[in-house]
DNA sequence: CGTAAGATTTACT
DNA sequence: GTAAATCTTACGA
């Protein structure tokens, strides 16, 4: 099983993301099948890239927490904070399949519009937080990472976990089998910084779970 | 201080 | 395919 340092850049931790399976509220876990790394201060397409605000603080923050916040006034999306507090790069989950807590994830989508394919539970980034429950009452949150077989939990013990069992840390359980990954441009990302000049998305080759890709304005 | 645009999704024409 | 929903930040007057 890899190791994954999330004290390390984001464009170095999003590869292993991949293939990993990240448990959230309820017992409801998704297989990481698509995510984007933003640099920060490097990064013209990142929220950090013009310094700290109240919406991105968490991303200034230690790595190994997640970064939550609101987007269009309506959803959410949920990112895995990198490097050191101080340097803010983070990589957004943009997509995953559903691989525990169905019935749960399907309450949650259906409550926030319609859904009829199982391929698209989690497919883009605000749909993945639904399913997993996460809102901006999570933004900051601590993420553990299993690294050892002996610390993961058994499977039982985790559907039978309590309602407030969401204030817990959430989970991430790297991937035990490499994945075929591609690049490319981000996903609605404008000018410069959503073209190949930063290939900074990655997805697992092939994986129907993927969402599909957009060109941000200006990026011809 | 007002306006525009955005790491999106859904519903409607 | 296009519009609407509706919050935060950036930027120009």
């Amino acid at each position: 099983m890899r190791q994954i340092d999330l004290s390390a850049v984001a464009t170095d931790v999003a590869p292993l993301l991949l293939g990993s399976v990240l448990v959230g509220t309820d017992g409801v876990a998704v297989r990481l099948v698509e995510v984007e790394a933003y640099r920060g201060a490097e990064d013209p397409g990142s929220h950090a890239y013009r310094g700290r605000t109240a919406r991105n603080a968490t991303m200034f923050g230690p790595p190994g927490r997640v970064y939550v916040y609101r987007h269009l006034g309506l959803h959410h999306c949920v990112n895995v904070v990198c490097s050191p507090a101080g340097t803010a790069t983070a990589v957004l989950l943009r997509a995953g399949e559903v691989v525990a807590g169905q019935e749960v994830a399907w309450q949650r989508r259906r409550a926030a519009g319609v859904c009829r394919a199982e391929r698209d539970l989690a497919r883009g980034p605000a749909r993945l937080a639904v399913v997993l429950g996460l809102t901006l009452a999570h933004d900051g949150a601590p993420m553990t990472i299993q690294h050892s077989p002996r610390d993961r939990p058994a499977p039982e013990a985790s559907r039978m976990r309590a309602p407030e069992a969401g204030a817990r840390p959430l989970e991430l359980v790297p991937a035990d089998q490499p994945v075929t990954m591609r690049t490319g441009p981000r996903v609605g990302v404008s000018g410069r910084a959503g073209t190949d000049a930063y290939p900074w998305r990655y997805w697992i080759d092939g994986d129907p779970h993927v969402s599909a890709f957009r060109a941000g304005p200006g990026t011809s």
